[in-house]
RNA sequence: GUGCCUGUAGCUCAAUGGCAGAGUGCUUCACUGUGGAUGAAGAUGUUGAGGGUUCGAGACCCUCCAGGCACCCCA
């Protein structure tokens, strides 16, 4: 290969086959998102850096954002996330809108950090945010709609898993153990990762916080019981409403699942592979204040975010994407010689003329080398219009998936292939 | 930002410090009205980039770039 100028670390190409996947898993979520009457939406990937002061975590704007200068001098983020400007969008027209708003969006964006699976430094985003309805069936709502998504695109309850959680009734139980508020603050963030970190390290860190080895087994033991959410009055609204959806082998309790972004403060839920392979593919929750940081009156909401990245490994470990996609759907007219070329390009006129795809050789080449062409570019139908045909008003319409050839009139034409 | 691993033909990968190779794909032909199959012939590389050690480097050393894995963080 000869020198050819390197793309941005982080950032990926979409050849016709990636961005056929693209497409299609945008196509599900735009059916999941409008199956349950939400609005799409869409704000700037440029933004002020201060929208994210107020909002995002420390970490992620100032290490993980991509900020420079405009030639003004003014700092511009690449937005790391969408749910500040879709504060920034509600607060600017708070008392215009009926609540609750359902919008769902799709949309670059970046972050800088290091690319390894499953994370590039500009990836695709689903988000989608039920506002202003701070109870339980919002929360479901969105659960569900992950769920619905789930299915939609083929996968199973016994590969993916939605797991969910509540930071309050958790805070309230480590309250229970004598924890103070920060202690179950920090605690929340260890049981965040106790996948990730050894069983004697992640103990060391807990007794580190201050607590007492009873206290210690007794979080083991939250960590442990699958079945403490009926405690929970939120827990069991939120799960006995996604069962009443047909979700309920989708979805499940999950005392270590906490999210990492404070903004939430209630339900809190993402989806992940069953067998820890990949990294999350969703996550979200319910955040009690999403605008008044940004200048409008307080309003609570639930959402939630999903990459491209990894739902993509997913689909394809699990061969969800349809057969055919990206594959050609023309019908490929071919040219038989140069006195009947002409012909060729008026029955390819016609076809597009009644809706058929249809695509036409702009090299003069034999007969070979056309279906060749138009096998290797996995289209269904070659049509040859030779001396003969053309003399009787026919055409060969050749199905290149079983090379079964079939006379047909020119009249019947579109009829034949429609069928 | 930290640590470890990797980088050879379009792709997958070989080559003890001693002439850069195989499979696959690609091009042409066998096939003058028919693709996939078969056979024959052919093309393809600054061995990621730059520097160093050496009589000699794809291999060893250094720097950079890119990718992978794990941290950090999170979609």
């Amino acid at each position: 290969m000869k020198q050819v100028i390197q793309s941005i670390k982080g950032t990926r190409d979409f050849y016709p086959t990636e961005m056929a996947r693209r497409q299609w898993l945008l196509a599900q979520m735009r059916a999941v998102s409008e199956s349950f009457g939400y609005q799409y939406y869409d704000g700037p990937c440029l933004e002020s850096i201060d929208l994210y002061a107020a909002k995002s975590g420390e970490e992620l704007v100032k290490e993980q954002s991509f900020v420079f200068p405009d030639r003004g001098g003014d700092l511009i983020t690449l937005r790391p996330e969408l749910t500040p400007t879709l504060a920034r969008m509600v607060a600017q027209k708070q008392n215009e809108f009926t609540y609750p708003l359902r919008w769902w969006s799709f949309g670059p964006f970046w972050r800088y950090e290091r690319p390894q699976k499953g994370r590039t430094r500009e990836f695709f985003q689903w988000n989608i945010d039920l506002i202003g309805a701070d109870t339980l069936a919002a929360d479901a709502e969105l659960i569900a709609v992950a769920a619905a998504f789930l299915q939609k695109v083929g996968l199973k309850p016994d590969q993916v898993s939605v797991r969910v959680n509540h930071r309050a009734f958790a805070n309230e139980r480590l309250a229970l153990l004598g924890l103070d508020p920060e202690q179950a603050r920090e605690m929340l963030r260890l049981i965040d990762r106790i996948d990730k970190l050894p069983a004697d390290i992640w103990k060391e860190r807990a007794l580190d916080l201050g607590l007492s080895e009873a206290q210690y087994q007794a979080v083991q033991a939250i960590l442990k019981d699958q079945d403490l959410w009926r405690e929970s009055t939120e827990l069991r609204g939120i799960l006995e409403r996604v069962e009443a959806m047909g979700f309920g082998d989708y979805v499940h309790y999950d005392p270590s699942v906490t999210r990492g972004l404070d903004y939430y403060t209630g339900t809190v839920f993402e989806v992940s592979d069953n067998f820890g392979e990949f990294r999350a593919i969703l996550g979200g929750g319910h955040y009690g204040n999403l605008v008044a940081d940004v200048g409008g009156k307080e309003l609570s909401g639930v959402g939630f975010a999903m990459g491209d990245v990894v739902i993509d490994l997913v689909l394809q470990k699990y061969n969800c994407y349809p057969e055919a996609l990206g594959e050609g759907q023309a019908v490929f007219v071919t040219v038989f010689d140069e006195s009947l070329e002409l012909e060729s390009l008026k029955l390819a006129a016609q076809l597009r003329e009644a809706g058929i795809p249809a695509m036409m050789p702009v090299q003069t080449e034999k007969l070979g080398k056309q279906l060749r062409f138009a096998d290797r570019q996995q289209l269904p139908f070659v049509l040859v219009l030779g001396p003969d045909e053309a003399a009787q008003g026919l055409v060969m319409v050749k199905k290149l998936a079983d090379g079964s050839q079939t006379l047909v009139p020119q009249s019947e034409l579109i009829g034949h292939l429609k069928s």
